[in-house]
DNA sequence: TATTATACTGTACATACATTCAGTATTTTT
DNA sequence: AAAAATACTGAATGTATGTACAGTATAATA
């Protein structure tokens, strides 16, 4: 693979963009077109260049004959999803600020829908199989049961915790390790914010 | 989403199957002739049909202006990695009778490449966040190093441990949880097959 | 029972497209 | 200093391709 310039690089850009948006690739008035091209041997020239440092191949005599080889494209169904810190105080929101970076998988890929990763700080959950830095799929919901593994927010505290309704006034947000306690949430004199919940866990090592 | 033909399915699936293999749509004649038809026309109707029925769009005037819809096509980069259920007894091989099922995921989403997952049975490995059910993301290789999480096997025992190499002929595979014991392996008179390490962990809860 | 959908063959044609040839100009490599 | 690569315009051409029209036949629906 050789170096490719920056024109070949807008040519490229255009036919991975044309096929993202319309499922297959462009012609060569196409690729004029979105670029402004005024002859058609111009878009021709630069496939052509393309094709000899590899980064596409050219199927002869074909209309629409181009594919983009070690393709980074990603499929219709995937999606990148952020990767958020857990900050011990403030929501975890999805200001880019907070996002460390994303991640690219299928949108179908837990068993639930989810709307971002997040990174867990700290063991109060080990005993649930949730170590330091694991990823934890979150749905942004409040329609959190008994049992289930909820990112909840206190004042400005964010933990994951098992959220155990006590009494209609009073739930416990319940860690997964002896040397952590359980905290008691008093509906009427504490403000309790549900972020969402754990549909799933990711762990790369 | 009307209900699809058998006919009309075929010719979806060669849609699919023609954009995998050469990066873009066939056209009405690409079509016959990978399923026969003697008439252009035939690849028409068929398509006329698939568009009513919302299965792909066809951009008139345009050559292989196909695009399929709601489309299940996996990217370039995913991959269907098998699901292979933790038997205690045997190799975990990649036959078909034990792959429970398949997931698609991107190739490169964990740090390291990886073959198939592993459904992890019982607890031994639960301080180190591995719960029953948990999908291990498993690369076979016999090169693991002191603290790894490896895919051993002892005759036709399988399990999951940390490796700790001991001394040359001395290794000890440890688990992560205090009611099981290392289990102590001695080169020169016991049998270990290395099946692979560990380079992440996925859980759907 | 009439109508619509499905499932084809076969012919024909306008146009969408790839591709070549002829130029011009600048930059990079040999 | 010559050659090759880059970066275009502009015109021309053959063919690849979508698509309409004319049929035939069977199954499903109203």
């Amino acid at each position: 693979m050789k170096e490719i310039t920056s024109q070949q690089q807008r040519v490229l850009d255009c036919i991975q963009i044309y096929i993202n948006k319309t499922g297959f690739p462009p012609t060569r008035a196409n690729i004029c077109k979105e670029l402004g091209f005024k002859s058609p041997n111009s878009a021709e020239t630069h496939l052509r260049a393309l094709e000899k440092k590899g980064f596409i191949s050219i199927e002869s005599g074909t209309s629409r004959g181009i594919s983009i080889l070690e393709s980074q494209e990603y499929s219709e169904n995937d999606y990148e999803y952020p990767v958020i810190g857990l900050v011990a105080a403030g929501s975890p929101t999805l200001a880019e600020e907070n996002i460390e970076k994303t991640i690219n998988c299928p949108k179908s890929f837990f068993n639930s829908n989810f709307d971002y990763f997040l990174k867990v700080k700290g063991l109060s959950m080990k005993n649930a199989g949730i170590m330091e830095d694991d990823l934890i799929a979150v749905k942004k919901t409040t329609d959190v049961k008994n049992g289930d593994i909820v990112i909840a927010r206190i004042d400005d505290e964010v933990t994951v915790k098992f959220f155990r309704r006590k009494s209609p006034k009073i739930i416990e947000l319940e860690p997964a390790n002896e040397e952590f306690t359980n905290i008691v949430v008093n509906l009427e004199t504490d403000q309790l914010h549900i972020e969402g919940k754990s549909v799933g866990l990711l762990r790369k090592n």
